[in-house]
DNA sequence: GTCCGTTTACTCGGATAGTCGCTGTCCGAGTTGTTAGGG
DNA sequence: CCCTAACAACTCGGACAGCGACTATCCGAGTAAACGGAC
C-alpha cells in the first residue's frame, strides 16, 4: 500500500508547468532535468495525466506538454486520480456472504460497515487532495523560486 | 496503489473475535472457513496481528487466537497498520532539492507544499480509521447475527 | 483411587514457489521548421 | 524575389525486459490434553 513514485512527479511537473506562458509546450526532457528525474519513466506518467485530459500533449519542434485547462482547475486529486486509477483503495469482497458463517442475503441490505468505514476515511483523503489545486501549490511558492521558473520556462 | 486483501480478513476476524468469551481462543481454521477464506495464508495475516500486539496466538490443542486487548481498545488503524505497515502511504523524494532546477538548502527550511498536503491527507484518513473500534463493529451487527455468532464461539 | 510418564493429536510459525503490477528502457510514428530549387 | 516541395531534426507514443511485493502453500516445532500403567 503505497503511491506510485510518478505521483510526486506529476503533482511537481504540474505545478511547473502552472508558471510557463500560456499555451507555451515544456520539453519532457527539461522537466526530468529540472527535477533529477529518469527521463523515458517520465515520459511514461505525463502519458497518463495527457490521457486523463488533465495535461495536452505537442509533438514535433518546440512541442511538449502544457496544461489543458487552467491550473486553478487541476487538483491533487486530479492528478492522483489520473496517475493510481480512479479505483477504490479498499474493495470490499463482501465475506460476510461467504463460507460456511455467511449471512442470508436479508441480513445484507444494509452495507457492510467495514467498508463503510472504509469508503469514509478514503472520501476524507480524497477530500483534503480535492481542496488544494496546481494553481495554490504554484501561488506557495518561495517569490524568487517562482520568478526565476517562470523565467527558464518563458525564455 | 491498494490495500491488501488480508486487510479485510483481518478487520473481520477481529470483530468476530470480539465475541467470543473473554480468555477463550478461536482456531484459525474455524475463521478460515467462516468467512470462506484459504487457511493457511489468513494464518499469514494472524501472524502479523500476532506480532503487532493485537492479537495473541496459543498453540496447542484448544489453541487458536484471542484479542490481547479489550475490542473497545483496538481501532480500525491499529489492524491497518499492523498488516500494512506503519509507512506513510507518500513519501516525499525531495525532488526540488534536486536536477537542474534544484533549490538551495536555504529555501528549503519549509517543508515540501505537496509532502505537507499528501500527509494532511493521510491524516484525515487514519483519523478516520482511529475512531472507529473493533467492539462497535461488532456491536453494529445485526442483533440475531451477534447472538448467533457468539454461541458459534462460546460453546 | 490417585499420581506420573508417555503417547498422541492438534495448533501455530517460518521457509518456500507463483503471479501481478510498478520500474526502467528502447526504437518507431508524426509533426514542424528549414532549405534548396525552380519560376 | 517568391513559391513550392523535399529534407531533416525534434518530440511524443506505445511496445519490450527487470524487479519487488502480494498471493498461496507446505511441512516442522511446540504445546496441552488424553491415556495407560504403577503405586
Amino acid at each position: 500500500m503505497k503511491l506510485s513514485e510518478g505521483v510526486e512527479w506529476g503533482v511537481h511537473c504540474a505545478a511547473l508547468l502552472a508558471l510557463a506562458p500560456p499555451g507555451v509546450a515544456v520539453r519532457r526532457e527539461f522537466m526530468a532535468a529540472h527535477y533529477g528525474l529518469p527521463d523515458a519513466y517520465l515520459g511514461k506518467n505525463l502519458q497518463a495525466l495527457a490521457r486523463a485530459g488533465i495535461l495536452h500533449s505537442v509533438p514535433g519542434p518546440h512541442g511538449g506538454y502544457r496544461l489543458a485547462r487552467p491550473a486553478s482547475r487541476i487538483t491533487m486529486l486530479d492528478v492522483v486520480t489520473a496517475l493510481e486509477g480512479s479505483a477504490s483503495v479498499f474493495t470490499c469482497q463482501e465475506i460476510r456472504q461467504h463460507g460456511s458463517g455467511a449471512l442470508p442475503p436479508a441480513e445484507c441490505v444494509r452495507p457492510c460497515t467495514v467498508d463503510a468505514v472504509m469508503k469514509q476515511a478514503e472520501n476524507a483523503w480524497r477530500s483534503t487532495l480535492r481542496s488544494v489545486t496546481v494553481a495554490e501549490l504554484a501561488d506557495r511558492l518561495p517569490a524568487d523560486v517562482r520568478k526565476r521558473n517562470e523565467r527558464l520556462l518563458g525564455g
